[in-house]
DNA sequence: GCATTGACTTCCAGATAGTGGAATGCGACG
DNA sequence: CGTCGCATTCCACTATCTGGAAGTCAATGC
């Protein structure tokens, strides 16, 4: 067992059910257990006990056919639960609203979760187009416009985790995206849509979410958005800057 | 410490690390770490060390004001995870999408993760109202149209545990809404708006998901929901079923 | 201003639960 | 029907997990 890799004071066998639920995460959606075994550098009994732990905590849940592991149903309890407590979000569901039928532009709400963004919320625009998009996405933070603006804001230390993730960086550029009031990005070829967004400040000055509008065209182009929705965008994370914010 | 809750082939700690999860998912968004020593029955040291490795890995954070102890923002990239991972998610976008576009009400998936309803898809209608909701919501399931469709289907013993959680439901109320095609229940007395849902189910006759469609006055009533919108619902749900699935 | 209190965090000794090698079970395949 | 690959169980050992005790720290009251 590898205690080296365990910081003091926590423990080592929540530290190996953490690494599976992470190995669970990345590649296909259901996983052998022998591979699970290999990449963890654990026993296969190990694995076994652990994965039949969080089988049972509704965290993992196992292919019946295929015997193979995946991701489980209670983690989406869980996530819903964070977000419902987050002040932040429930502050801002009033200006969403008014925000969407004032422009018609899709709104919504981003997170940086480790070095990706994480789209929380979203109230679709009058015209939603041919594309479908999930509700929950999560990319790259380098990847987008909130992502950028919440990364830009994060740091050195972020920028340098995100580039240990693979995802080459420039300083230059996160410097710019950290001191940006607002940031526009392509979002889907297929249908020429942008997004903008603009950072929330909490009390100490970070970016804790951001606020998001997208449209495509003919009813948004970026200089539109730009023009017409970022000043809203401007105007609400203004107003609920610094008054809640998550630790 | 109680063994005997420990099922054979599982790890205490593990069982002792989602315990403590499910209780920082109840209640306050921060929790004191002495009443989660008395929540759990485990000792002070214990509960420090537990939530401690749980910090590490992100699913749960520490409020550096209060010391007080919340659900952490690694859940919501775990469940994205997840979700992004079903394949059912993926085959009903378009039809999502097309669906939306054709009825211009709003239009959305719910899953049923223990005793929750649990809305995991929703594109917005033309007209979203005044009242924000969010994107993904987290209720009991006899709370709701698509909750009650999933909750019916899932039998007698989720009925059970759907009352052990102090949700009293009536057998002949559970089994209509296992028998029925489509349900439709109020959803907000705010907007009067009403929501409509149609099973999807899997290979094995059981509901994997629900198709939800919701509207207000004056563009949808119960009656346009039920009349236009459903036979669409039920054309996906037999186009979709026994398809795809999750194990 | 200082003692007290409540809550979080660390130390340490003991015991047991967690670990991994070996063995077993099971379904797919040739 | 034997083989193979993978999941699961058994068992002995020890390293880790546990909880009592002690330490730390900030807030509070006199």
């Amino acid at each position: 067992m590898v205690a080296a890799d365990t910081p003091p004071g926590t423990l080592g066998t929540v530290r190996n059910a953490a690494l599976l639920l992470d190995l669970l995460s990345e590649g296909p959606a259901h996983h052998q257990l022998t591979d699970l075994a290999q990449a963890s550098r654990l026993s296969l009994p190990t694995v076994h006990r652990l994965l039949r732990s969080l089988m049972v905590a509704g965290l993992v849940e196992q292919d019946t056919r295929s015997s193979r592991y995946s991701l489980g149903p209670d983690l989406v309890r869980l996530s819903e639960r964070y977000l419902a407590r987050m002040p932040l979000l429930q502050v801002l569901g009033p200006y969403l609203v008014e925000l969407r039928n004032r422009t018609t532009a899709t709104v919504g709400v981003a997170l940086l979760v480790a070095v990706d963004v994480v789209y929380v919320e979203r109230i679709d625009g009058a015209d939603v187009g041919g594309i479908f998009r999930r509700t929950h996405r999560s990319l790259p933070a380098h990847a987008t416009a909130a992502g950028r603006v919440l990364l830009g804001r994060a740091g050195p230390g972020a920028w340098k985790q995100h580039e240990a993730n693979g995802w080459p960086l420039d300083a230059a550029d996160c410097q710019a995206w950290g001191e940006a009031g607002h940031l526009a990005a392509p979002l889907d070829e297929l249908d020429g849509s942008v997004e903008v967004a603009v950072p929330i400040l909490d009390a100490l000055g970070r970016a804790s979410a951001a606020l998001v509008a997208t449209g495509a065209p003919p009813a948004f182009t970026q200089a539109r958005l730009v023009a017409d929705v970022v000043p809203h965008l401007a105007r609400i994370a203004e107003r609920v800057s610094g008054t809640v914010g998550h630790a």
